[in-house]
DNA sequence: TCGTCCATCTTACTCAGAGTAGGTTACCCC
DNA sequence: GGGGTAACCTACTCTGAGTAAGATGGACGA
C-alpha cells in the first residue's frame, strides 16, 4: 500500500508534503501567527523533524518562497517566448502574471508577504525574487529597446515589477477584474503613458 | 532643571520619547528581531510603561507608523498646490516623495517593513497609508485627467503607487541618484510611456 | 510645612512558542 | 535474520511578549 496512513516517508517526499502544508498555514495565518506545532501536527510529524529538514522556521518559509518563485519564473518565461515585438512581450508576460496571482493565491500571498522579515537572510531571499523578474525585464526590454544609459533601464525595471506588484494587490479586493483587464490597465499605463489622457 | 536625567515625565512628552525610540530600533533591527526591554531600556524606563502606553509590540508599531504617514502626507499634500498642471503637479509630488525617503529613511522603513503584520491590525493601518497615497493621486488625476471609468482610474493610481514604492527601495540601493534622477525617471516611463522608446 | 492622592513607574512573575539533546524504531539490503 | 542508517519521537531549555500587584515622586490644598 502506498498511500492510506503510511508512517516513514521518504525525505524527498516527506519535504515536499511539509512545504505544501506549511505554504497553506503561512498563508492562511501570516507568518508571525504560525506555529511550528501547528505545522508538524497538520504534516502528522514531530516539530523535531521540521527543523531537521528546514533548520528554523525562517527556513521553511523560504523553501515556500523559492517553491513558489521558480513556478512564477517559470509561467512569466514561458509566456513572453515567440513574442512579435516588445508590446507583445510585455502584454504576454503581464497577463502571465497576473492569471499566476489568481490562481496560486496562497503562493502570490507567500511571495507578498514576505517582509515580516526585513533584516534577515530570508528578505534576501524575497528581494531575490523580484530581481529575479526585474532581470526577466530588463531583458526583454534591452531586447526591444534602445539602451539610454543603463540606469535608467534598471529603474524602468523596477519601476514596472513594483507597479505590477502593486496592481495585482489591487486586485485581491477586486475579484471582478480579470487578469486580462488587469493586463490592459497596466499596458495602458505603462505602454502609452498617462500623457494621452490628459485633459 | 527641565532636562538632565529628570525621571518622572508628563504622559505626552514621554509617548513622543518613546516612539522616537522604537522608530530607531524598529527600522535598524526590523520588528520582529526587536525586542521591547531593549526599547525600554533605552528610554530609560521599565517595560510596563510601554504596554501602559501602547497595550503590545503591535500597538507601538502603529504607532510610528502613524507618526510617519502623517508627515509623508503632509509633505507631498503640500508639494502638489499650485502646480500648473497635471505634468507639473505629478513631478512635484514625485519629487517631495523621493526627497522625503532620502531624509526620513527611518520612516519609511517602517512605512515599508510593515508587512510583518498581515492578517493583523496593523496591516490595515499600512494598507491605509497607500490609500492615503492613491486616493492623493486618485484627485489628482480626476482633477486634470478625463475621466475614463472609475476602476482604470483607481487601477491607475494603485499602479503609481507601487512603482514609485519600488523604484524608492531601489534608490536605497543606489546613493548616487537623487531625489531629482528618481523623479525623471518615474515621470520618463509614466508620463510618456515606455512606446516612445521602443526600437 | 505637611499629608494625601494619583499618575508614573517598578519588580517579579506567567506563558507561548522557537529551537535542541539524545534516544527509539521502522525499513532496506545483504 | 541481523546490521546499519534514515526517519522519527519524547521531553526538555530559553527567549521574549505580556501582566499582576505594589512602590514612589510630586503637585496641591490645608
Amino acid at each position: 500500500m502506498t498511500t492510506a496512513k503510511r508512517k516513514r516517508m521518504p525525505r524527498a517526499d516527506r519535504m515536499r508534503q511539509m512545504i505544501e502544508v506549511a505554504e497553506q498555514v503561512f498563508s492562511a495565518r501570516g507568518y508571525a501567527a504560525a506555529s511550528m506545532d501547528e505545522i508538524a501536527e497538520l504534516v502528522g510529524v514531530s516539530k523535531p523533524m521540521l527543523y531537521e529538514y528546514f533548520n528554523s522556521k525562517e527556513g521553511l518559509l523560504l523553501a515556500c518562497i523559492r517553491e513558489s518563485r521558480a513556478v512564477l519564473r517559470e509561467v512569466t518565461e514561458q509566456a513572453t517566448v515567440g513574442a512579435a515585438d516588445a508590446e507583445d512581450a510585455l502584454r504576454r508576460g503581464l497577463l502571465a502574471f497576473f492569471v499566476f496571482i489568481r490562481e496560486r493565491r496562497q503562493a502570490w500571498s507567500l511571495l507578498r508577504h514576505e517582509m515580516a522579515l526585513i533584516g534577515t537572510p530570508a528578505a534576501d531571499e524575497v528581494e531575490e525574487t523580484r530581481r529575479q523578474q526585474t532581470d526577466l525585464i530588463a531583458a526583454l526590454m534591452s531586447g526591444y529597446f534602445d539602451s539610454g544609459d543603463d540606469l535608467r533601464a534598471e529603474a524602468a525595471a523596477e519601476f514596472v515589477v513594483g507597479a505590477c506588484e502593486r496592481l495585482a494587490i489591487w486586485c485581491e479586493r477586486h475579484d471582478e477584474v480579470s487578469p486580462e483587464t488587469a493586463t490592459g490597465y497596466a499596458m495602458d499605463v505603462l505602454w502609452s503613458g498617462l500623457a494621452q489622457r490628459a485633459r
